[in-house]
DNA sequence: CTCCCGATAT
DNA sequence: ATATCAGGAG
């Protein structure tokens, strides 16, 4: 995609959301560490249907290490992958309770010594908790950098790559919830809503099927 | 590459 | 019924 096409996607989405906000609930850096490490193929809703009660008992790594795998268990039961999950979550904050006191440190190698916690989960927490311009590539930021063209990569660690380096200095703080929330509601998965894509112009990506009919107005 | 794994949308 | 969901580890 050429620079100028890329000034113009961001531009768009820029000026249909200002301000872009995730969805995940989270309190603190430590409570949004947990809420990004329980998401992983699960969606937001069901997250945050666990973390609410969660977070109200455990809102820190001290709080957390206390509930023990078989108590935090009991409040992610309804989250998939969720036996790997409680295992790393009480590992996570045993740890950081040891080498930090509890406190999530804004470092990316750091935090990706934490088990469960990689490449993805460790920029989100930098982008959102530390205000870093870091682009956290998830499902939907890879199906959307390859879709559109913005960002082709075999890997998301290449489409990071790709995102890190086309992406203007003034975006990248956005980047990453302007992706992600137009891959969730717009270029979905299954059935993309080009007919309805502000940025359909701009893609490389052009869809078989017509916009479902109208209902009668 | 495989495994993990319940809830939801299609 | 099955694809998908804010992935990471072995």
């Amino acid at each position: 995609m050429t620079r100028k096409k890329i000034a113009e996607l961001y531009a768009r989405l820029h000026a249909l959301d200002p301000e872009p906000k995730g969805e995940l609930h989270y309190v603190n850096p430590f409570t949004l560490l947990v809420a990004v490490a329980l998401s992983a193929q699960a969606t937001d809703k069901g997250v945050n249907k666990a973390t609410g009660p969660l977070f109200q008992v455990a809102d820190t790594a001290e709080k957390m290490a206390a509930l023990g795998e078989e108590g935090l268990t009991e409040y992610i039961k309804t989250i998939g992958l969720y036996r790997t999950k409680a295992k790393n979550v009480i590992a996570l904050s045993r740890k950081l309770l040891a080498e930090t006191g509890g406190e999530v440190p804004a470092d990316r190698d750091y935090l990706e010594t934490l088990p469960g916690v990689g490449r993805k989960t460790a920029n989100v927490v930098l982008n959102i908790a530390f205000g870093q311009p870091f682009i956290a590539v998830d499902t939907h930021i890879f199906r959307v950098g390859n879709r559109t063209g913005l960002a082709p990569g075999k890997t998301p660690a290449q489409v990071e790559e790709v995102l890190e380096r086309v992406t203007p200095p003034d975006y990248k703080l956005h980047a990453h919830h302007w992706l992600i929330l137009h891959g969730r509601y717009i270029c979905k998965a299954r059935k993309p809503d080009c007919w309805r894509c502000p940025i359909a112009d701009l893609c490389a990506f052009k869809p078989k099927t017509p916009p479902p009919a109208e209902g009668k107005g």
